[in-house]
DNA sequence: ACAATGTTTCAATTCAGATTGAACCTAGAG
DNA sequence: CTCTAGGTTCAATCTGAATTGAAACATTGT
């Protein structure tokens, strides 16, 4: 986890090895540079994104490239567009509309469908709070049962200590799983 | 990541893998069963939280198990408790203490420090927040305005659906960078 | 109906990051 | 001063997750 990544070791000058964020992820092939250009920015924006979440970076390649196109793609335009095995393009889009950040457009002719980002990310960020939060947040409410029968009872110093660093655990807890409705809600302002 | 592993696709019965959580990680050797149960039952509430925030495991065991001694704990006692290399260790040691989640406790007799935990995990959170979100908000706003400029700016409507859509990234971006402060406000109350 | 082209599935591969192992320090003991 | 045990460092290895590749399946065009 790069955050945790230690402070640079004393020692040894550390090499400045490129961050390289941006990435030969954009098929340039035969498009105009400046949309092209356009595309990567858009992309790296959401690798970005991406990366902050813990989310896989073709998923947001996809997104991206969406995203950056004023019309709906469908699935062989996003492949044109991006340096990526069909297979990862294929999983991709099926995630991106489970999760609700692609709407399918109908395609008008042809039976083949059209995507189109679905900005109401709103439903995207409480899908995920709630997949990766709260569910966390449940199955950590029954550990901390357990951890409170597991306290050797008794008067002693020790069992005052460990009851007191479980009610710190369990202070925490509770914030956490009050705050999260918080910030739903303020996400919801402003829309 | 698992939250967003495709939902079980439709064929084939999905076997039910157990979710192994908890490990060989705690080392029984030969002490006392209820004590040996007890740090179980807090290392794996800190593997699970560790997993939320996408921590390695060994930072969640070592903190665990210093969390779950009543006294201090040296170096060595932490490796006798836990199945982890003393490379892992002394790394994870350093990290956990850099983060300020560990206080150090200057032994008394011996050179030896010995290790608590630091209940403030306010601070803990800050660093977390700050390191991970608010660095990659910042670098985020940079992103945005070159995206701004590469959109090709004229009135038809393919430049101005971009617009639209910068905008939207842009509320979120802004949304994003006000919702952290007040998280942060939230936390610190009930301290 | 057949060929060609587009899409899905999933086992095999690749890749990034965590963990180990062993050489290397350092502090205290003899 | 040398020896030894406790700690540290970092290149090599391992591991789990993301990605690919290719076989199956589907759709469109002739």
């Amino acid at each position: 986890m790069a955050f945790l990544t230690s402070s640079p070791l004393p020692k040894r000058a550390p090499i400045p090895t490129a961050p390289a964020l941006s990435w030969r992820m954009i098929r340039a092939d035969g498009r105009p540079a400046n949309v092209v250009a356009f595309e990567e920015s858009v992309v790296a924006f959401f690798l970005e994104a991406a990366e902050i979440l813990g989310v896989p970076k073709s998923l947001a390649a996809i997104y991206g490239v969406i995203f950056a196109s004023p019309e709906p793609l469908s699935f062989s335009e996003v492949q044109e567009r991006l340096d990526i095995s069909a297979g990862s393009i294929s999983q991709g889009l099926r995630v991106l509309r489970e999760v609700n950040a692609l709407k399918v457009v109908p395609n008008s002719d042809s039976k083949r469908e059209l995507f189109e980002p679905d900005l109401e990310l709103r439903k995207l960020i409480a899908h995920y709070l709630e997949q990766r939060v709260e569910k966390q947040l449940d199955s950590g409410r029954g550990r901390l049962q357990a951890i409170a029968k597991a306290i050797p009872d008794g008067a002693d110093g020790s069992s005052k200590v460990l009851r007191t660093r479980l009610k710190s655990l369990q202070g925490w807890h509770d914030k956490s799983r009050r705050v999260l409705p918080m910030v739903k809600a303020l996400l919801k302002l402003t829309s």
